[in-house]
DNA sequence: ATAGGGTTAG
C-alpha cells in the first residue's frame, strides 16, 4: 500500500527530472530509478525517456527502448524520428514515415513536420516530394507548421517555385511569421535577394502590420548584402533598432557583413565597434570586410585581438586572414599561418587554404613556390581544380607561358572548367530523367556561386536598383543616349590622359562578359560597370560616392577607366566585384593595383 | 511526451 502512494507521487517528480536532463549520465540516472519504481513501461514513460535519450544525443539508448515497447503511439515514433533527423541521420529518420505506417500507426501533423524538416538536411527534394504527397494524401499539407517546412525543405533542396507554391497556397490566415521568413530565408539562401526584399515589403503592407522577428530581418539584412542594396539595407538597419532587435547576435553580424558587402566598411566597423564581446563569426566577418577592403594590415590587428580576448579562430577564420594577407600582398605572413595554423589553433589547413595560400605566391609572381606548394597539397577533385585553375591565370597574367602549359596541363586532367562541368552533370541528369538531380546540381552551383550568368553590374539609385549588361544601356531608360554621350566625351578626356584601353571596342580578355545584343545605335560591348557608371554620373548629385556592383572580376581596362574617370570627374566610386572592392578615388585604386 | 525559420568563406 504504501509503495503504490510512493509510486504515485514519484513517477511525475521523475518525469519532470527527465524533462531537465540535457546529459546522458543523469537521463540514465532517472531511467534506472523510474525502472526501480516500476512505472518505466508505460507507453506514455517510455515516450518521455526516448524523447530525453534524443535530445541529449544518445539516440541508439531511445532506439533500444523503443524497440522494446510492446505498444508504441504516433508519439513514440515521432520523438524517435526527431532524435534521428537532429543527430545526423536524416535519412534513418525519414525511413521511420514507412515502418510506422506498416505498423499500423498513422501519422499526424507533427509527424509530417518532422519528416519533412528531414528531407531539408538531406535537401533532397525527390525525397520530399514523396512525403509531401503523402502529407496530401493524409490531410495535414495544410496545417501550418507543416507547410512552413515544407517551404523550407523545397527551398534548401534549390526549388524556389515549389516553396513559392507551397507559401501562396498557404491560405492569408494560415501564413504567420514563421512562414512569412521560412519564404524569405528560401530568397535569400538561394540567392534571390530582389525576391526577398520584395516579400519583405509586401510583409510590411499586407501582414495586417504584424511585427517583423529577428527570424525575418536577418533574412532581409542577408539579401541586402548578397544584392548590394545600401539604400535598403539601411532602412533595413532602422527597422531592426526600432522593433528591438539591435542587440541580437545574429542580426548584428549580419549588420556587418551587410554594410562591408555594399562597399560601407565605415559602417560596418561602427556596427562591429559597438559589439561588446564580438563571437568568431562577428570576427570572422569583419575580418574578410578588412580584406575584400585591401586593409591587410587592420584585418591582422583585428585577428591579433580576437586571440588575445580568448575567442577561439575556426577554420574559416584562418582563411579569411589569409585572404586579407592575400589581396595586401603580405605573402610571408599569409605563409606563416598556412604553416602554423595547425600547431598554433590545432586548425588543420585544408584545400581552401591551400588555394588561397597557391594564389597569393601566384599574384606576387612567386611563380616556382606556387608550383611547389600546389603539388605538395593533398588536395583532390574539385578543390583541386580551382587550385590549378587559379595558378593559370597567375600564370598568364605573368606572362609565365612555360609555367602556364604545365597548369593547363593539369587543369585538363579534368576536361572541363567547373561550371562547364556542372552544367553537363545536370543536362546528363535531366535527359536520364533525373530532374531532381539535376535541380540539386543547379542548386548546389547556386550556393557556391558557380554560375553561367552573364556578366552585369547594377546601380541603386534611390532605393531602386538598375541592372546593366554589356553593351546594353536601355536600363538607363529616357537618359540612355546622354549616357552613352557621356561615356563618348569621358573616353575622349581619357585617351589625352593616355588611355590604351577601349570602351566600345572589342579587347582580347573580354571574354568575362557576354556581349550584348547589338544595333540600335549602342556602341558594341561596353562593359556594364562603365554604363551603370555613366548612368550613377548623370543621375547623382556632385561629389556623392557612387557604389556599382558586379557579378564578375573587374577588367584591367575598366580598372585603368574608374581611376582615371575618379580624377576628371573628381568622384569617388566603390565597386563590389566577385571577390572585392576597389575604392576609387582622386585617379587612383584602394588595392593599389594589387589585386 | 513528438513539429516550422536566421550568422562568417570562395
Amino acid at each position: 500500500m504504501a509503495a503504490t502512494s510512493t509510486t504515485a507521487t514519484v513517477t511525475p517528480l521523475l518525469i519532470h527530472l527527465l524533462r531537465g536532463a540535457t546529459d546522458h549520465a543523469s537521463v540514465a540516472a532517472t531511467h534506472a530509478k523510474l525502472l526501480k519504481v516500476g512505472t518505466a513501461s508505460a507507453v506514455s514513460s517510455c515516450n518521455h525517456i526516448i524523447a530525453a535519450y534524443c535530445r541529449c544525443g544518445v539516440t541508439a539508448r531511445a532506439h533500444d527502448l523503443f524497440d522494446g515497447m510492446p505498444e508504441r503511439d504516433v508519439i513514440s515514433w515521432t520523438a524517435l524520428m526527431s532524435g534521428y533527423s537532429s543527430t545526423g541521420r536524416p535519412r534513418l529518420a525519414v525511413s521511420l514515415l514507412r515502418d510506422m505506417s506498416h505498423s499500423g500507426v498513422p501519422p499526424n501533423a507533427f509527424t509530417f513536420s518532422t519528416a519533412v524538416s528531414a528531407c531539408a538536411r538531406l535537401a533532397d527534394a525527390g525525397l520530399g516530394r514523396k512525403v509531401h504527397a503523402r502529407a496530401e494524401v493524409e490531410g495535414y499539407a495544410s496545417d501550418a507548421v507543416v507547410a512552413t517546412a515544407l517551404i523550407d525543405m523545397y527551398g534548401k533542396a534549390g526549388d524556389v517555385e515549389t516553396a513559392r507554391a507551397v507559401f501562396i497556397g498557404m491560405a492569408a490566415p494560415a501564413r504567420n511569421a514563421v512562414s512569412w521568413g521560412s519564404m524569405l530565408s528560401v530568397y535569400a539562401q538561394n540567392a534571390l535577394g530582389r525576391e526577398a526584399i520584395q516579400l519583405f515589403a509586401e510583409f510590411r503592407t499586407k501582414s495586417n502590420f504584424m511585427a517583423p522577428n529577428h527570424f525575418m530581418l536577418s533574412s532581409v539584412v542577408n539579401a541586402c548584402a548578397g544584392v548590394g542594396r545600401l539604400g535598403v539595407g539601411k532602412s533595413v538597419h532602422g527597422t531592426v533598432l526600432r522593433f528591438g532587435h539591435g542587440c541580437n547576435g545574429v542580426i548584428v553580424v549580419g549588420l556587418v557583413d551587410m554594410y562591408s558587402k555594399c562597399g560601407f566598411y565605415e559602417y560596418s566597423r561602427k556596427v562591429f565597434d559597438r559589439i561588446e564581446h564580438p563571437s568568431v563569426i562577428c570576427y570572422t566577418s569583419i575580418i574578410v570586410a578588412a580584406a575584400k577592403y585591401g586593409l591587410g594590415r587592420c584585418a591582422l590587428t583585428f585577428f591579433n585581438e580576437m586571440i588575445d580576448r580568448d575567442v577561439l579562430p575556426n577554420s574559416v577564420t584562418l582563411l579569411g586572414v589569409m585572404h586579407a594577407c592575400s589581396h595586401s600582398g603580405l605573402v610571408d605572413t599569409g605563409l606563416h599561418l598556412l604553416h602554423s595554423m595547425q600547431s598554433k589553433y590545432d586548425i588543420h589547413p585544408c584545400a581552401s587554404h591551400y588555394t588561397c595560400a597557391v594564389d597569393m605566391l601566384g599574384r606576387a609572381g612567386r611563380l616556382e613556390e606556387a608550383f611547389e606548394l600546389a603539388n605538395e597539397a593533398q588536395v583532390e577533385g574539385r578543390d583541386a581544380l580551382m587550385l590549378w585553375s587559379s595558378l593559370l591565370s597567375a600564370c598568364r597574367t605573368h606572362r609565365r607561358l612555360d609555367l602556364a602549359t604545365r597548369a593547363a596541363h593539369r587543369v585538363s586532367e579534368f576536361n572541363q572548367d567547373v561550371a562547364g562541368a556542372l552544367v553537363v552533370m545536370s543536362n546528363a541528369y535531366t535527359s536520364a530523367g533525373q530532374t531532381d538531380n539535376a535541380a540539386a546540381v543547379w542548386s548546389n552551383m547556386r550556393r557556391r556561386g558557380i554560375q553561367k550568368d552573364p556578366g552585369c553590374s547594377w546601380i541603386e539609385i534611390k532605393d531602386i536598383p538598375y541592372v546593366f549588361y554589356a553593351g546594353l544601356v536601355s536600363p538607363a531608360g529616357a537618359r540612355a543616349g546622354e549616357v552613352m554621350m557621356l561615356l563618348d566625351e569621358l573616353e575622349g578626356k581619357m585617351r589625352e590622359k593616355g588611355y590604351k584601353g577601349g570602351l566600345g571596342s572589342t579587347r582580347v580578355f573580354d571574354a568575362h562578359e557576354e556581349d550584348g545584343e547589338d544595333g540600335k545605335g549602342e556602341m558594341v560591348g561596353v562593359h556594364s560597370e562603365l554604363l551603370a557608371l555613366g548612368f550613377g554620373l548623370l543621375v547623382t548629385p556632385k561629389g556623392m560616392t557612387i557604389r556599382v556592383m558586379k557579378n564578375l572580376r573587374m577588367c584591367c581596362d575598366c580598372h585603368d577607366a574608374f581611376k582615371l574617370i575618379s580624377d576628371i570627374m573628381e568622384r569617388e566610386f566603390v565597386v563590389r566585384d566577385l571577390n572585392r572592392f576597389h575604392h576609387f578615388k582622386m585617379g587612383s585604386c584602394s588595392c593599389n593595383d594589387y589585386w
